[in-house]
DNA sequence: TTGAAAGCGCTAACAC
DNA sequence: GTGTTAGCGCTTTCAA
C-alpha cells in the first residue's frame, strides 16, 4: 500500500515536482510531451494530492460566520448553537476561526444588519439559516459577489444560491407526523392542524408540513378524517386557543407545526380535556417533560444541532482538506417518544 | 485571531524551537529555568500543536483492520459493510488503509482463523464486532499485547478491553419497541416476544431487548398484559411459527427482537390472520416493503452503516490529528414507520 | 542541556 | 517551458 508523491511522479516521468504540479493544477506552461508523460503517471497510479502537505502549505486562517435567529428570543435555535460550539471545539486546534451572530427572529431589519456587519469581515465562509426569503437572497448575492461560500440550514429557500443546504424534508416531515396520528387516532376523528407562528417567517415551513399531512390522509383508501387547521393568533395565543378548543369539543388529536406543543398542552389541561392525543415537534424541556409523562404522544426531531455541525464541517473539511461540498443534506426525520428521547439528549 | 507556533513560543522565551517540543512532549532534557518560562507561555496562550503539522511529518500509512460476520451469511452486516466503503472512500488521499475481514457468524473457529490472520499484520488498529463473547476477549487481549487499538461497534463486551464502543443501548432499545407497542395495542391484550435465533451469538442481544420491553410493561400501572417469549426453533422456523400461532390463536402483537420480521409476516399472510401488529428490527428489503404496506408497524433502525463508519473516523482521526478516541458513543434509537423510511435510507 | 538543521508533501516565486 | 528553491509547523537527529 504505497502512497505515491509528487516526487516519485517526478521521477518516473523524468521531470521535475514543478512541472508535476503545474500539470496537476493546469496552471499550463507545460510542453505537450511533458503534459502527455505526466497525465498518464497520474491517471495509471490514480494519484490523489496529500490533503494535509496542501493544507499545511496553505497556512490561513479561515473566518466562517455563522448567522442564526436569536436563541433568547426563539429556544428552537439553542442546539444550533450547541452544534456550532461542538464544531468549534473539535477544530480548535486547526487554522479555522468560527464566529456567531445573532438576529431578532421577526426583525428583517437586524438580519439586514447583521449581514452588513459580517459583509465587512469578508469572511471565507457563511452559514446561515435563510429564514426571510427575500432579504436572505439579498444577502446571499452580496456575500457571494465579495467571493464568499455561502451554506444554508434549516430553511430551504429556492436557489442555486447557496452551495449547500443541511436541512429537512418538510412535507415529508407532514407526512411522518400524519401516519404516527393515523396509527394512533381512530377513524372518525377530528384532527386539528395547529401553527404558532410566532414569527411569520416560519410561515412557509408550516404550510409544507401541513401539506404533508393532508397529503397522506388525501391518500388514504378508507378514509374519514375531518382535518381542520387553526392558525393560532399571536397576540393572544392562550385566549384564541381557548375560544377554539371551546367551540370544537371533538378536537382530540392536535398536530402543532411549531415547536409550541408544550403551550397547546398546557391549554388543554387548562380546559381538563383528557384523551388528547398532541404530535409536535423539537426536543425542548417542556416538551420533552410532556412527552415523558405522555402528554405529547411524539416529538419529530429536527436535529438542530446536528444541521449546523454538519454545515460547519463540511465548510471546514472543504477549505482544510480540499474535500467537495455536498449541496444538499437532508437529515432523516427522528420519531420520538418517552422511551428513545435519552438517546437523542444524550448526543 | 492569531495562531501561535512553536516559533513564536520560542522567540517569546528565548529559547529554541528543539527545546520548546522537548518541554511540550515532556522529554525531558530541559534546564529548570527553560521548562518553567516554557510552560508558562504555554499555559498563557492555550497552546495547541497543530495537527496537520504533526500529521505530515508522521508520513505513516496506517493500517485499519475491520472484522464482521459475513454479509452473505447475515445480511444485517451488508449496511456494516457499506459504512466501510465510506469511510475508505472519503479517506481516499489520507495515509489511510482499510482491509475488510469476514467471519462465519456461527462459528467461533473462522473467527479466531481470521484474527490470526490479522495479528500477522500487525494493523495499527482493528474494528470488531465481538459477537463471541470469550473468543472476542482473546482475540483483543492478544491484539492488545501486540500493541494494536482495538475498537468494538455492535456487540458491547464487559471490557475495559477495548478502547472503544459504538453501537446502541439494547435495553433500551426493548423499552422503546415496548412503549410503541403500547401506543398501538389495546389493552388486555397477548403480547408475543419472537426471538430468531440464527446464531445463538445473539442470544445477549436478544435477552436485553426482551429484558427492557418486560420492564416497560412491568413498570406500567394499571397494565394488564399478557406477554409471552417464543422463540423460534432455528431447524424449522417455520414449522415452529406455525404451531406456536394455532395453538395460540389470540396472539396478534408480535415483537421480533432480531431482523426476521418479515419471516414473522411471511407466516402470519399465510395463515391468513388480520389484524396483527409487528415491530422488528432494521431497514433490510423485506422489512422495508412490509413497512410501507402496514403490514410492519415500526422498524427499529440501529444504524448499522453509521456505527462501522463512526468506528472508524474515530480511529483515522485519532492517528491523522491526535484526536481523542470517546470510548463509548450510544447512537440514537431510530423509529422508522412507512414515511420517515425513505429519510433513513438516504442517509 | 541546547540549538541548528533536515525533512515530511506540496505550492509558488523565481531564475534560466 | 522548465527546474530549483524556500517554506508552511512540527519532529528528530546530530553536533556542540
Amino acid at each position: 500500500m504505497k502512497k505515491y508523491t509528487i516526487k516519485d511522479i517526478a521521477e518516473q516521468a523524468g521531470v521535475s515536482k514543478g512541472t508535476v504540479d503545474r500539470v496537476i493544477h493546469k496552471r499550463g506552461k507545460v510542453s505537450q510531451k511533458a503534459l502527455e508523460k505526466v497525465t498518464k503517471i497520474l491517471e495509471e497510479i490514480d494519484y490523489k494530492p496529500n490533503p494535509i502537505a496542501q493544507s499545511l502549505k496553505n497556512n490561513k486562517v479561515y473566518l466562517i460566520c455563522v448567522v442564526l435567529p436569536d436563541p433568547k428570543e426563539d429556544n428552537f435555535w439553542i442546539p444550533c448553537v450547541d452544534g456550532v460550539n461542538q464544531a468549534i471545539e473539535e477544530f480548535r486546534s486547526f487554522l479555522v476561526d468560527i464566529k456567531l451572530f445573532f438576529y431578532g427572529p421577526s426583525s428583517t431589519q437586524s438580519f439586514k444588519e447583521v449581514n452588513e456587519q459580517i459583509l465587512k469581515l469578508t469572511p471565507d465562509a457563511v452559514l446561515l439559516s435563510p429564514l426571510f426569503q427575500k432579504e436572505s437572497i439579498n444577502a446571499i448575492k452580496s456575500f457571494r459577489s465579495a467571493g464568499i461560500v455561502v451554506s444554508t440550514f434549516n430553511s430551504q429557500i429556492d436557489l442555486e444560491q447557496a452551495v449547500s443546504f443541511v436541512g429537512q424534508d418538510l412535507y415529508q416531515s407532514g407526512r411522518v407526523a400524519a401516519k404516527l396520528m393515523h396509527t394512533i387516532v381512530p377513524d372518525h376523528h377530528d384532527i386539528v392542524i395547529c401553527h404558532f407562528s410566532e414569527s411569520l417567517s416560519n410561515a412557509i415551513h408550516m404550510q409544507q408540513k401541513e401539506k404533508g399531512f393532508r397529503d397522506y390522509f388525501n391518500g388514504l383508501k378508507g378514509a374519514d378524517h375531518t382535518i381542520l387547521t387553526l392558525s393560532v393568533d399571536q397576540a393572544d395565543p392562550d385566549q384564541s386557543l381557548v375560544n377554539f378548543l371551546e367551540s370544537n369539543n371533538k378536537a382530540l388529536a392536535f398536530f402543532v407545526t411549531t415547536s409550541k406543543s408544550y403551550n397547546l398542552v398546557e391549554i388543554l389541561q387548562g380546559l381538563n380535556r383528557k384523551n388528547t392525543k398532541v404530535i409536535g415537534y423539537d426536543l425542548l424541556d417542556r416538551n420533552n417533560d410532556l412527552l415523558r409523562k405522555d402528554k405529547i404522544s411524539f416529538l419529530i426531531h429536527q436535529s438542530p444541532k446536528t444541521q449546523t455541525y454538519i454545515g460547519l464541517t463540511y465548510l471546514i473539511e472543504h477549505f482544510l482538506f480540499n474535500k467537495e461540498i455536498p449541496s444538499k443534506k437532508l437529515l432523516p426525520i427522528g420519531i420520538v417518544n418517552s422511551e428513545n428521547l435519552i438517546t437523542y439528549l444524550e448526543n
